[in-house]
DNA sequence: CAATGAACATGTTGTTCATAA
DNA sequence: TTATGAACAACATGTTCATTG
């Protein structure tokens, strides 16, 4: 799983969006279009808006990586509207996962933030303190 | 020229090159491998290592674009050393380009910050001021 | 139509090979 | 060996199509 973190440039999207998923599956299970709705919305005044397809991706990889298991539902009130839809939990192994790439992604997102700041100041000069 | 200050995810790999090596030929004109060994070393702590094939992409875009122009020459003592080298020059649509870009680039470097900075806030709490 | 998923296509970057001086 | 360049391979990501209730 630490291959996620890859070294070189920045962090890729993939490795950003599976902390994201992660911490959410973490705290209130979802589902798919569910996740993406909300990152959609928080990302949007950062004008980033991730794909349908890059999340279900990433939930795939997460789910074969037995970092989270699915379960299956059916959405709204019964006899209204039968949509299923995957549930996803966090297995116990995804936990200790879970706190493990927590701490690597730290590391590699202050590395970015990091090597960012650095071209900033070279291209506009130092940055200022408020 | 402005499709290389592509929205979406974090900035490419390409337009953050781009931006170093115009800053770069703007200032003193040097060839390619100096490049290379400049960026390097300065980007070593941040465990980034741009490859020779991005950079040398990177001045053939440029130079395709008419923001650079080539210049051959022989590197070292006349009569020792006949390593051809190519100089860089920024051309006079070059340095204009070269000021946009800039611009350009202050807000797209600064959009990656924050979002970086949010998901730093996001997973591991408000970020701390000194 | 909402939700999921896969196929397909494109973009981006790295590794390797080639050539010249 | 250094410098340049291109071919090629690999990976990352987006767009489109398919399916199910």
């Amino acid at each position: 799983m630490n291959t996620d973190t890859k070294r070189g440039f920045l962090v890729r999207q993939r490795a950003f969006l599976k902390l994201y998923l992660m911490k959410m599956i973490h705290e209130n299970k979802k589902y798919g279009t569910e996740f993406m709705g909300d990152l959609d919305k928080e990302f949007k005044p950062y004008g980033y808006s991730p794909t349908h397809s890059e999340i279900y991706k990433t939930l795939h990889e997460l789910t074969r990586e037995n970092i989270v298991r699915r379960e299956k539902k059916l959405r709204g009130e019964p006899g209204v509207d039968f949509q299923e839809i995957i549930i996803y939990h966090l297995t116990d192994k995804g936990k200790e996962e879970y706190d493990l790439y927590r701490k690597q992604m730290k590391v590699e997102l202050d590395r970015c933030v990091g090597l960012l700041q650095k071209a900033i100041s070279d291209h506009y000069g130092p940055i200022k303190k408020k």
